[in-house]
DNA sequence: ACATAATGTGAAAAATACTTGAAATTTCGT
DNA sequence: ACGAAATTTCAAGTATTTTTCACATTATGT
């Protein structure tokens, strides 16, 4: 199976408290938010180091340090917004959290819809990862994914609609083989029922002929490998 | 019939409890992970000294043991992921477990979805992991699968695509003899009516001239097995 | 040295991919 | 609902690469 490139922000989350993580993550997976949910300070940072996160929301209380340890660390390493979630009792202390960099807080409990509108308020303040989602390139070509528009060279080109499928297809392997039978399947599968095999060839005709300028062998951004199928070159 | 190198990522699940190993071997088979299901604390250490495992899940209750001495014991050998399994009523330990190594931990009942979920992010911060299943190498020769691009001391080959089928062929079997009549079988097989018997010889010559710069007999990665057919030496 | 098996060669045949134009279908504005 | 425009599909012809095969040559084991 093909590979898919997410396009969603990446949350980390730093809970240890059960039943507050089972509703978080549900949430933000609604919401569209790709998280992962951590315990403890040592797994956050081990995460961290190892991943690459949007943003962070960190309970303050941790059993084996606390949040405050966190994002110091954070702000060491990246510029990322951080929102604390703190029990009332730790209320007071949360001056110190936004001193360290922190940019919101919430305290326990919180009601679902406020927890989102301060995620996406803070996002606001940080349109470079919002954007960053949206858009997709490779070389010379870019791909507004929320428009639905295609670039080349910041120059708007048309493409109908099953051109457009094939080439984020591309966009989301690069590098990859995919074959022939890939395609088919995914673009034109309706139970079983393919189009002649030459329909595909056309429009990756087309395709290149819109994206490229240049209709020298080499130049194609999407390679034919022969007998196996085709491959998008990074 | 061959044997076949798998690519898939191996798992190797401790767990005492039979219902819910049913489900488990059948999720992760469906979702491409090759698996080994063991009972106890014995014989999954057992099992760990005599074979290569990608990662672990790991019921913390064993009828021998725990699970947390089995995660000493792998982290003592190899830097490979961890999951504990957990009922509800262990989890105030879990931060133990996750201290001495372990990557993540998910309490029973848990939903399918989830348990994959944590197991694909897990293996994202193994990225060597995936890796390594894309690229099978002998000697001076890379293959790697996801381009289907060969490499000959990094630097590319280029194959056809049955010179590549061939290839892929003697890679996934190195030092065992592979018959004429295998090859043509598993490649030219279309109802029995096989090609031409030299057409084989002529693929291994095209091969080997491709593969090697030097072309004395004792130095080709595919050696002729005087009537009996090819065999790769690793 | 002999018979047999394996290898090398190049030209013909076949397979695969590309191009083009035109027919069928869908979409869209009126 | 109708017609124009755009999109999608297909078929036929062309170009390119690969696969195949017949025959010549070389190697191997007894």
């Amino acid at each position: 199976m093909l590979s898919k490139v997410e396009n969603k922000v990446k949350i980390l989350v730093v809970e240890d408290n059960k039943s507050i993580i089972e509703g978080l993550e549900y949430l933000l997976k609604k919401e569209g938010f790709e998280t992962q949910i951590v315990y403890s300070k040592k797994q956050a940072i081990d995460y961290i180091k190892n991943d690459n996160y949007d943003m962070f929301l960190l309970d303050v209380e941790l059993p084996d340090g606390t949040g405050f340890d966190i994002c110091k660390y954070i702000k060491e390493v990246t510029n990322k917004p951080i929102i604390f979630i703190t029990a009332r009792t730790e209320e007071a202390n949360i001056v110190y959290g936004l001193d360290i960099g922190a940019d919101d807080y919430i305290t326990k409990p919180f009601r679902n819809n406020e927890l989102i509108s301060r995620i996406r308020c803070v996002l606001r303040r940080y349109p470079e990862i919002t954007e960053s989602k949206n858009i997709i390139s490779c070389k010379n070509i870019k791909v507004d994914l929320k428009k639905a528009k295609v670039y080349k060279d910041s120059e708007e080109i048309c493409l109908t609609s099953l051109e457009y499928k094939i080439l984020l297809m591309f966009l989301n392997n690069p590098n990859t083989l995919i074959t022939r039978g890939e395609i088919l399947e995914k673009i034109w599968d309706i139970d079983g029922n393919f189009v002649n095999d030459n329909t595909l060839s056309v429009y990756i005709k087309r395709l290149r002929e819109k994206l490229s300028d240049n209709n020298s062998k080499e130049h194609q951004l999407i390679q034919t490998v022969r007998g196996m199928g085709y491959m998008l070159k990074k």
